[in-house]
DNA sequence: ATGGTCGGTCTCCGA
């Protein structure tokens, strides 16, 4: 069972670079972040002529998530839970129905620049929200994966130039210590596990030339609940999407488990 | 050196 992650940067423009990915990466799952497109406009035809179920949560314009999967998918559920006025579209989760059902959430948790400010707190809400959404999932023992663009920069060896980052949200201690409490209650952040080395990024600003300086960040990742992380075969970031035609500024991450 | 580039609701905003 392969499930992946990516943030397109607009289902419009990446279209064909998503599809191009989709054919050689063939994972079993995918979520999708940044899709920037409300749910009647996304695609579908397309990705289920391609073998996939299609479950959008998009909105107009910004954000927007979503979840292809060859496999059945149960229980479907859009938004986070925990605060009714937030409208903002960044988290799709469902049960993946095969011979041993995997929840699987999709999320695209918020940037929170400039800090301090409305959206630093909304972030750091944002997160606080999906710890208690955690502790629930691990409480009933069934096996979950969280993957998709966390805007967190976990440690220094995941940004090519940490001293630039010191001050911002995505790399400050309250944004790190956030995802620190979810990995402290049990999950695994897979692509570290497998890639512990420094020098693994998964972003490269379209700005001031980041890719050809390689100058990345380390900001999707793949969380396993106790019961996946036992089934961990391999982890991984393909890194060549970045170079390729028409590229969103994230690389697809992605884990394989055990049947 | 205070720049630079994407995508979308497109001459502004978010990243």
């Amino acid at each position: 069972m392969k499930i992946a992650s990516f943030n397109i940067n607009g289902i419009k423009a990446r279209l064909e670079a998503l599809t191009a990915w989709l054919t050689e990466a063939a994972p079993d799952v995918v979520v999708l972040q940044e899709i920037k497109s409300v749910d009647e406009n996304f695609p579908r035809e397309h990705f289920e002529a391609m073998g996939y179920r299609v479950e959008t949560h998009g909105q107009k314009a910004f954000n927007g998530v979503a979840i292809l999967s060859k496999l059945p998918l149960a229980d479907i559920r859009r938004g986070l839970p925990g605060d009714d006025s937030d409208e903002q579209a960044r988290w799709i989760e469902a049960v993946v129905d095969g011979p041993r059902p995997i929840r699987v959430c999709g999320l695209y948790l918020p940037n929170g620049n400039p800090v301090p400010g409305p959206k630093y707190d909304y972030k750091l809400a944002w997160m606080a929200r999906m710890e208690v959404r955690v502790r629930e999932l691990l409480a009933t023992e069934e096996a979950f994966v969280c993957l998709g663009d966390y805007n967190v920069i976990p440690q220094a060896i995941d940004a090519a130039k940490p001293e630039n980052w010191t001050t911002d949200a995505l790399y400050l201690p309250q944004s790190r210590d956030a995802l620190r409490r979810m990995e402290n209650l049990g999950l695994t952040e897979a692509v570290r596990t497998r890639l512990p080395g420094p020098g693994v990024y998964t972003f490269w600003d379209f700005q001031a030339g980041a890719w050809e300086r390689n100058n990345g960040i380390r900001i999707d990742h793949v969380m396993l609940s106790p019961q996946t992380a036992d089934r961990l075969e391999d982890a991984g970031i393909d890194k060549a999407t970045r170079g390729g035609d028409k590229p969103s500024d994230h690389v697809p991450v992605w884990v394989r488990l055990a049947a």
